[in-house]
DNA sequence: GATTTCACGTA
DNA sequence: CGTACGTGAAATCC
């Protein structure tokens, strides 16, 4: 608990300079990597703390941007934030900070899930109840504030934080930021008190630390773009859905005549609307074939069983590109300076993968030609080789696992442990981790039971837990939450089916959540070193960076790529038995498989 | 008007 | 009855 803070804020309020923060820091001991809590609120100052309760300064007339700026470049201290929104503010100031302690983010570590406002936060990090959590009331005539006490302290009597703060009166005055500042420095010691309780995972301070970078380089992500030319854009789009139509006349003529392409196939005068599955379900059964839906692989294995078919998947691909990747898609998204941005989250919410908007995650590999490096510059693209199962072998250590992964190509000599095939290798492996149970996967699992008994027994532990309801913790400690494990009003076969679900999401949680914790560190990481290059990350694919960078560093930036993975595996890893590898190359366009240069 | 279903793009 | 995500249109439910 933190009582007994406030007393304690009085008079510390100086508008300051730079050096005289630095000074004050200084002789407050902090250095590289300290925790320094911050508050930025722009148009009203910033609020700094190096400990809960003795915030030193708080620049009210100063320029926060540069306060903060220097003392990231003089001291490097790690910055408390209570959420990305903090970064938000400063790299709209156009200010990028080195290290953070992003709160909301520590926390969604701790306590699984997504949301992550401060009360929750707060109350989570003080091990109040959440459902005690007083939310904002409307103001009447006869109250100024829903509740009771001091309100010019953040916290209320029942040690909750007060829903007016939270709803933004943490940034009503010079006094209140810092108070908000010293807030989220006690709050993160409270949290690294947690991290250092889990004594069963090592490294989460460390997922801590590079979650928190990566919500830095979300931020910048957002911020920056993917370079975009949409000249070539539109020109691929153009192949697949024909001219940019000028009026909705025209476009619902295209539309006209990409049918048309399809109902030629069918009875003279069938009137279908190929957009409606229910409409394209009937169509298949005017014409004999009986599907019981409509799905692309569905119509794939029928290719040649009659000749709609070909033009019906090619009316589904143009369909596609026309309403989700198509000219609207290039107008709402791709700015006037060529770059396409979306929000990027870091985890989400489930086992810990970057989430991205506006399609930068499932852009079709057609338009890939699209993403070009700007003039003077070229993309180094780099993806993780085989990193379930490598990450697999090293989080379950597993030793015949990680000797299989010396080899670039991991799967042939699990092939040969296991006396099968290389393709069949590759689909008991992956269907283990994915709690395949039919098909040519399931054949050689037994096998692949007795050849890696660790790793297939820390699987089958996480599923096994997950079927139960138990939630699980990842490698590098995120808690993964099963939902609610509801038997009433179910038949039993709804409730073994909802279980085995379960235990197929908790086992390839266990695997996908540490590989997604591994690839941030490594984007972290290059993130800090690329900066001497001015490499700048401009997409982030679960096991896939693209950089961009001045084409005289291109090659350096490369090696630099490769030289973050050993610096990232081995900050990662329980231990350097397993061998992690990326294909790195440094190319023009993203879709550009080799050096072009 | 809001929510669900179907479909499909990526890893 | 192999996992995760985001997106859009149609279908469905108020």
């Amino acid at each position: 608990m933190v009582g007994g803070v406030t007393e304690r804020w009085q008079g510390c309020g100086v508008d300051v300079t730079a050096s005289d923060a630095i000074e004050s820091l200084r002789r407050a001991g902090v250095g590289r990597g300290d925790l320094v809590g911050l508050a930025v609120a722009p148009g009203v100052g910033l609020g700094l703390a190096v400990t809960s309760n003795e915030p030193i300064v708080v620049g009210e007339r100063t320029d926060p941007g540069q306060l903060v700026s220097t003392i990231d470049a003089e001291l490097g201290p790690r910055w408390v934030m209570w959420s990305s929104d903090t970064a938000v503010a400063l790299v709209d100031m156009g200010v990028r900070v080195t290290r953070s302690w992003d709160l909301a983010t520590v926390h969604r570590l701790i306590e699984g899930g997504w949301r992550a406002d401060p009360a929750r936060v707060w109350a989570a990090a003080q091990g109040l109840p959440t459902d005690e959590i007083p939310s904002e009331r409307p103001h009447d005539l006869f109250s100024q504030d829903g509740s009771p006490g001091d309100p010019d302290d953040p916290v209320d009597p029942d040690g909750h934080l007060r829903p007016e703060w939270v709803g933004g009166g943490w940034a009503a005055s010079a006094t209140r930021l810092r108070r908000w500042a010293a807030l989220a420095r006690a709050a993160a010691d409270l949290q690294r008190n947690v991290l250092d309780a889990m004594s069963d995972r090592p490294t989460a301070v460390a997922t801590a630390r590079s979650e928190s970078a990566a919500e830095l380089l979300c931020v910048e992500l957002a911020a920056d773009g993917l370079p975009v030319d949409r000249r070539v854009g539109a020109g691929l789009i153009e192949g697949f859905v024909g001219p940019r139509p000028e009026n909705d006349d025209q476009a619902a003529a295209e539309l006209r005549r990409r049918q048309a392409d399809v109902l030629r196939h069918a009875p003279p005068g069938s009137d279908f609307d190929l957009r409606s599955p229910a409409q394209v379900k009937s169509l298949l059964r005017r014409v004999g074939v009986e599907v019981p839906d409509t799905r692309a692989h569905r119509l794939e294995s029928l290719r040649g069983t009659h000749p709609i078919i070909e033009p019906l998947l090619a009316f589904r691909k143009a369909e596609r590109i026309n309403t989700t990747y198509g000219y609207a898609w290039l107008d709402e998204h791709v700015g006037d300076d060529g770059r396409l941005r979306g929000s990027w989250t870091v985890c989400d919410g489930a086992a810990g993968r970057m989430t991205a908007s506006s399609g930068l995650h499932n852009l079709p590999t057609d338009l890939r030609a699209a993403v070009v490096a700007e003039p003077g510059h070229v993309f180094v693209r780099a993806d993780l080789g085989q990193i379930e199962p490598r990450v697999l072998a090293s989080v379950s250590g597993d030793r015949v696992l990680a000797r299989a992964c010396q080899a670039d190509d991991l799967y042939a000599p699990v092939a040969q442990q296991l006396g099968v095939d290389r393709a069949t290798a590759k689909v008991a492996v992956l269907g283990a981790m994915y709690g395949q149970t039919t098909g040519r996967g399931a054949e050689a699992l037994s096998r692949l039971e007795s050849t890696y008994p660790v790793a297939m027994g820390y699987l089958n532990a996480a599923a096994h837990e997950a079927e139960a309801g138990r939630d699980l913790r990842t490698y590098g400690g995120r808690l993964v939450r099963m939902g609610p494990t509801a038997v009433d009003g179910r038949s039993e076969r709804e409730v073994r089916s909802a279980s085995a679900a379960r235990g197929r999401y908790g086992r390839n949680a266990m695997v996908q959540g540490a590989a997604a914790e591994l690839f941030k560190v490594w984007a972290v990481t290059v993130r800090a070193r690329g900066s001497a290059l001015d490499a700048r990350i401009v997409l982030c694919l679960h096991d896939e960076l693209l950089v961009h960078v001045p084409e005289e560093n291109g090659e350096a930036a490369a090696r630099l790529v490769d030289d973050c993975l050993v610096e990232a595996a081995h900050r990662w890893a329980p231990d350097r038995s397993v061998r992690f590898l990326a294909d790195t190359v440094v190319v023009r366009r993203w879709s550009d498989a080799k050096d072009p240069a």
